[in-house]
DNA sequence: AGTGTAATGTTATATTATAACTGTCACTGT
DNA sequence: ACAGTGACAGTTATAATATAACATTACACT
């Protein structure tokens, strides 16, 4: 990893640190292209793959998006809630859910590997009690 | 719905229930070509929409592609597992680790709405205990 | 400096998905 | 029967996401 990866990495990092909501490749790409104007979208996905092997950055597989980890403890397997409403992404630590399904799947001789889950629904601050309020 | 609407989906659903593994919407609009040369890509698009709101089909997200369902009990939320090695699809039905997900996520005052659960690993066909047979 | 390797840059293209418009046909009311 | 309407399907074009493949540069080691 050379110098500019890194740089791309952390402006990236960033960039989705700044906003709880989602950013797809070719938003960063083009907020990145703000200071650095030559980069391609090849450049964006070397620093999403290296900044997602670290575990830094969370890929939402049915957004096809991108959020920072909100906790140190990178490489957890995390809950992730999406608001419908206001698109914010929070991060929810449910390791017993986890292993409770990896144990529902090793009855079938599945050995799960990773797991990706992903909720839709309404978040505290668009839901109707706080509408109510 | 048309005629022409229902005969894709049914082939559509018929490809997919064929082999236990996703086909993607261009696999499956090649697959339909040979039949009907002249589809083009909003049709398949518009028999997996209508096929997957009546709980007919699953998309996989992580893997922008479609399998069918595997159970009679359309619209029950089900854990999807992948076999990383032979790529095959099993549907599995834990409604108690989805309301434990929904409980867990109320508590933060989320209200959930879809459950999206996809699992990677190694299924019983392809796993060390049945290379060791 | 010269050589080899890994990182980055660059171009092009593959893959997935949808917008927007057009045509067709069945149904309604007259 | 006929015009009007509305839903569906066909068609064209293009948007959005992602990666292959090759060229160039930087850097470590000698």
């Amino acid at each position: 990893m050379g110098k500019r990866g890194k740089q791309m990495q952390t402006e990236i990092l960033s960039i989705l640190r700044d906003s709880r909501s989602p950013h797809s490749a070719y938003t960063l790409l083009d907020r990145l292209q703000e200071t650095y104007p030559k980069i391609a979208p090849p450049t964006v996905y070397r620093a999403l793959a290296a900044l997602g092997e670290r575990g830094q950055i969370h890929r939402l597989e049915s957004l096809n998006a991108y959020v920072a980890c909100q906790s140190e403890a990178h490489h957890q397997t995390s809950v992730l809630s999406i608001c419908e409403d206001c698109g914010v992404v929070e991060e929810t630590f449910e390791p017993d859910i986890f292993s409770r399904l990896s144990a529902a799947l090793r009855k079938s001789g599945f050995s799960a590997q990773r797991h990706i889950i992903e909720v839709n629904g309404i978040c505290a601050s668009c839901g109707p009690a706080q509408a109510a309020v």
